[in-house]
RNA sequence: GGUCCCGUAGCUCAGCUGGAUAGAGCAGCAGCCUUCUAAGCUGUUGGUCACAGGUUCGAAUCCUGUCGGGAUCACCA
């Protein structure tokens, strides 16, 4: 039960009774949500001065009809209008024993809605270069992505988790090279890695593998069928990799989809050309050089070029190299009208910040493709720096001191890893700090979330040892007293536990997982301050001796797995 | 030079798509340990929401411009 979608559909039917002229789109615009001061009550609405033009009346003096109308409701403590025109209500005790009725009825539902109407939506995310294991740029966006994907399943949309593997690039043919190299090592040859090669360590199982597999007899393959075949080999083990890392995180994707399975003459890419050209979507032309900036190697030429700009996009986009093949744009777009034929309408991709120059180009290909039918919305993640004891963290590719995100997970723990990443806006960069992570404080968010949790379970625990005849089973649990519940402290804590759906199907409508973290943090931080409220009065502690039936009332866990993170 | 993001308390950041006197955590100050975990809690100080205009009943939020900080900028992926 969400008490403030109630209460908007309440005054919705009121308004609509009341004035029966207003439209439909008018009352749409009505907010009911928690007063920013908690001295002005429990519910708040801008009803009467959304309404008040075109009705043209005075807010004030359309909310006080609003008010009268509901002055005798069951519900409804007290109504007051204040400022400009807001009407609040502050509700009875009724109100709140419902609530925990619901949300002990509920158990991890609670706060679940059917916002997205089994709509599918395909989230991208992560979507590394398979190219070797991945490293804490990576981990961001995973977690954001993860958990955005489990935010809006719990919000009622189908959702697709797609990572998109990027194996048809020229960095596939060094790759396959780089492992060649390994495999001759696995046969006892003295090897040098070139620059420009992928030197990890990672790839010497997989050239031992190769030696297991093939014995010595790739040595004789002509290079260009050699490459082929290890390709094939190194992609697969590039993949394994990464899907484990991404398992250390608790990360999972539904599909994983190849770009090089869009290539080839029947592939999507050149069947996706086909049909832009019959749209009229891409023309033969030229481009101007970037300006500001002296291109060093420009190439005036005549290229293939997507109308990038007929749907917000800059510049218009090459679509064909200069030695024939696609670019990744091409094959990007090919990419996401396979979405779209897929039947996804709605799209999100997460991408790092090194992508923000990529957004509008991706929104006009969507927009193309589904000739305006699909949206996408493209989330940024930017820049994680890494941090230890307050000084940043120098990391670089070549020495080999690349930080990888089983470093992290392995320092930290996936639960912390995933919380703190979370703690912030994914559109600002942020700090990650690893002594803070790890300190027991409550400087440390994901420790003082945790602590509120073992805090909740505790009172199981100690129930059971004070007083060892009460019957703790969560069908006991279910026919608790709860009207006992009625001091205004422990009000305070179902009022934020009421505000849990509301915070859930915001951060879904924004597409914001962050706001989960922070709600989940204040929710900790109302239960450690009632928690801590027993130490004055023994008679708001969970566990009281005196009153067996107040105990179990109490003895309501708190939630906040439901997203998966914490 | 273009584009995107950021600029809110001394510090780190929220601010629920336009609402009331702008919030929280650190730090500072004042308190709280024979008491369910003090690894914590309570109270308190602290603001020209970068700046200037605009939109309207009402702006930290939307629009325009300026100034700072970051990312990115044909054919790579």
């Amino acid at each position: 039960m969400d008490v403030f979608a109630l209460f908007a559909a309440r005054i919705t039917d009121a308004l609509k009774v009341l004035y029966p002229q207003l439209d439909d789109e008018v009352i749409a615009r009505l907010v009911v949500e928690p007063p920013r001061d908690p001295a002005h009550g429990d519910l708040s609405t801008n009803a009467a001065m959304v309404v008040c033009k075109p009705l043209g009346m005075k807010p004030r003096d359309v909310a006080s009809v609003i008010a009268a109308h509901f002055s005798d409701n069951a519900d409804v403590e007290s109504v007051e209008i204040a400022g400009p025109g807001f009407i609040n209500f502050r509700l009875t005790l009724l109100v709140w024993h419902k609530v925990l009725r619901s949300i002990a009825a509920q158990g991890d539902d609670y706060g679940r809605s059917n916002l997205g109407q089994g709509e599918a939506v395909n989230i991208e995310y992560v979507s590394a270069n398979p190219t070797g294991p991945m490293h804490v740029g990576h981990t961001r966006g995973a977690v954001f992505g993860d958990t955005l994907a489990a935010l809006m399943a719990y919000s009622g949309y189908a959702v697709t988790r797609e990572y998109y593997i990027n194996d048809a690039g020229s960095q596939i043919n060094t790759l396959a090279a780089s492992t060649l190299l390994r495999y001759r090592e696995a046969l006892g040859e003295k090897i040098e890695i070139p620059s420009g090669f992928y030197p990890g360590d990672y790839l010497v199982p997989v050239g031992e593998a190769l030696k297991t597999e093939f014995g010595d007899s790739l040595l004789t393959v002509p290079k260009a069928e050699a490459i082929v075949l290890v390709k094939e080999r190194v992609l697969a083990a590039m993949l394994k990799l990464i899907k484990a890392d991404l398992a250390l995180l608790g990360v999972h994707h539904d599909v994983f989809f190849s770009e090089r399975s869009l290539h080839g003459p029947e592939g999507d890419i050149a069947k996706t050309l086909a049909w832009l050209r019959d749209q009229g979507m891409i023309y033969e032309g030229r481009l101007e050089p970037p300006k500001g900036k002296t291109p060093e190697e420009w190439e005036d030429r005549e290229q293939t070029l997507f109308r990038a700009t007929d749907y917000g996009d800059d510049v218009d986009r090459p679509l064909v190299k200069s030695d024939g093949s696609y670019t990744y744009f091409a094959a990007d777009i090919a990419y996401h009208r396979n979405k779209f034929l897929r039947g996804f309408t709605h799209m999100i991709n997460v991408l790092g910040a090194d992508h923000s120059g990529y957004v509008k180009r991706l929104e006009a290909a969507v927009k193309a493709v589904s000739l305006q039918a699909a949206d996408m919305d493209v989330r940024i993640c930017q820049l994680v720096r890494l941090m230890r004891n307050g000084e940043p963290f120098k990391m670089s590719k070549r020495s080999g001191d690349l930080v990888t995100l089983a470093d992290v997970v392995e320092e930290v723990g996936a639960d912390a890893t995933r919380f703190m990443l979370l703690f912030r806006r994914n559109d600002a960069a942020m700090d990650f700090d690893f002594a803070l992570v790890k300190e027991q404080t409550k400087d440390n968010p994901v420790f003082y979330v945790q602590y509120a949790h073992a805090r909740a379970y505790s009172i199981f625990r100690n129930a059971a040892k004070e007083l060892p005849t009460l019957d703790i089973s969560s069908a006991a649990l279910k026919t608790a007293e709860i009207e006992r519940l009625e001091s205004p402290e422990e009000l305070e804590l179902v009022r934020v536990l009421a505000a849990w759906p509301r915070a859930a199907t915001a951060a879904a409508i924004a597409h914001e997982p962050h706001r989960i973290a922070f709600y989940v943090h204040e929710l900790a931080g109302a239960f450690h301050s009632f928690w801590a409220k027993g130490k004055d009065n023994a008679q708001l502690r969970f566990v009281n001796h005196d009153d067996p039936t107040l105990t179990l009332a109490r003895t309501r866990p708190r939630r906040c797995r439901s997203s998966g993170y914490c």
